[in-house]
DNA sequence: CATAAACGGAGGCTTGCCCTCCGGATATAA
DNA sequence: TTATATCCGGAGGGCAAGCCTCCGTTTATG
């Protein structure tokens, strides 16, 4: 068929997704794909049979991040009573999940014609949108922050450091980090000086940064 | 002789630091070196005459980032009428020095024990913890601020965001989001919540995240 | 227990990078 | 201007890492 996977080809699938997102998300996305394997517990032909080339591997972790994205940002709005409090939930769950830190290195990997991968996305940023709009509205979140802020922000947080941290200090001092990004981002924290005009659109975030 | 280097000799040797700073930052320690000659219009041969192999470059780059964090250092703290904008002129300033991109990538693979090195990096670290300290003393920085949280953010914010933006963009990025941090680092700005125990202190750092 | 499904990793192949070596170019002093 | 010490460039042999296929072995499942 296709349509059933044996149990233990289903479970190994999982396992090769999520070492292909913390690789990823360490090495970039020309890692290693024997690391990938190595790091799932299985041989290199066993990713490739599930994942006939890099690709694919790619793709399917990119879904998979958007797809968590989403479902953290909705969470957030939903169960916030405040927006800034969403927006500050969003993104300490997004660390977590490591999404921020596979999407950008892959997007520009990745076919965006793909349809399936254009609706992902927009149902990942659309719930972003929404948060940044209403913490706006609020008159919590500073004026000048823009999605492209909040976006690379992530991006910044989630990379990994370099040198060999255990690795559970790393998660808490990016999310010590967001924490204190946290208190700048509210409206009213004192600025040493004006923002400049480099503050990016969600627009600007999908034509720029492209490397193709 | 070898005291004096010709004339061209000398400023090709510039130029080979100056895109080794570069290319270091933006690939990490094993980037190709072939790159770093392209980069900087000379053969590979020129380059592996002056640095005989990647640890004396590495050593040199080092050696030239340490120097010159410890100078702009020094001169915030010295030109700055309050601590706290000490803090925040030096942070700017490391970024664009690109030190803090470079060092902890460097710092594993650069042998401690050569006491040229230690003297630069105590002589970088002492005014950096002597402008965080006056800014603790006047209460302008957050007191659970560490050594390893001014460092670590350094390094993250002068960290190249994936993809490609124009290199100005990139950099301006980078200090826009440094003054919404800094903004954060004030007493008084506004803390979603408590901020755990992750705070380094230099010790941490020189010991933790050492690979070997 | 039979067999379809899945696994593992050896190995041939390609690629990218390291580093040396030496013929040619260039600066500098006389 | 010329002689010569100094410096440059990049071709190329060698090596290591990673890609991906292929097939003998193992395992789930009815």
């Amino acid at each position: 068929m296709g349509r059933t996977l044996r149990a233990d080809a289903r479970r190994n699938q999982e396992q090769l997704l999520a070492a292909a997102r913390d690789v990823f998300t360490e090495r970039g996305a020309d890692a290693p794909l024997e690391e990938i394997a190595r790091r799932a517990g299985l041989g290199i032909g066993t990713l490739y049979r599930r994942f006939p080339n890099r690709q694919a591997l790619l793709r399917a972790v990119v879904l998979d991040a958007l797809a968590r994205s989403a479902a953290a940002a909705a969470a957030a709005l939903e169960e916030s009573p405040d927006a800034f409090g969403a927006l500050a939930r969003y993104m300490h769950a997004a660390l977590d999940i490591k999404v921020a830190a596979v999407i950008p290195a892959l997007m520009d990997q990745v076919d965006l014609e793909d349809p399936e991968l254009r609706a992902a996305r927009d149902q990942a940023t659309a719930p972003m949108v929404a948060i940044i709009d209403a913490a706006h509205a609020e008159e919590s979140l500073r004026p000048e922050v823009t999605f492209g802020d909040v976006g690379l922000m992530i991006v910044r947080l989630a990379h990994p450091l370099p040198g060999s941290f255990p690795a559970d200090l790393g998660r808490r001092l990016a999310h010590r980090h967001l924490d204190l990004l946290l208190a700048g981002l509210r409206v009213g924290s004192p600025l040493e000086s004006d923002l400049g005009d480099a503050g990016l659109t969600l627009e600007d975030l999908q034509v720029l940064g492209r490397t193709r």
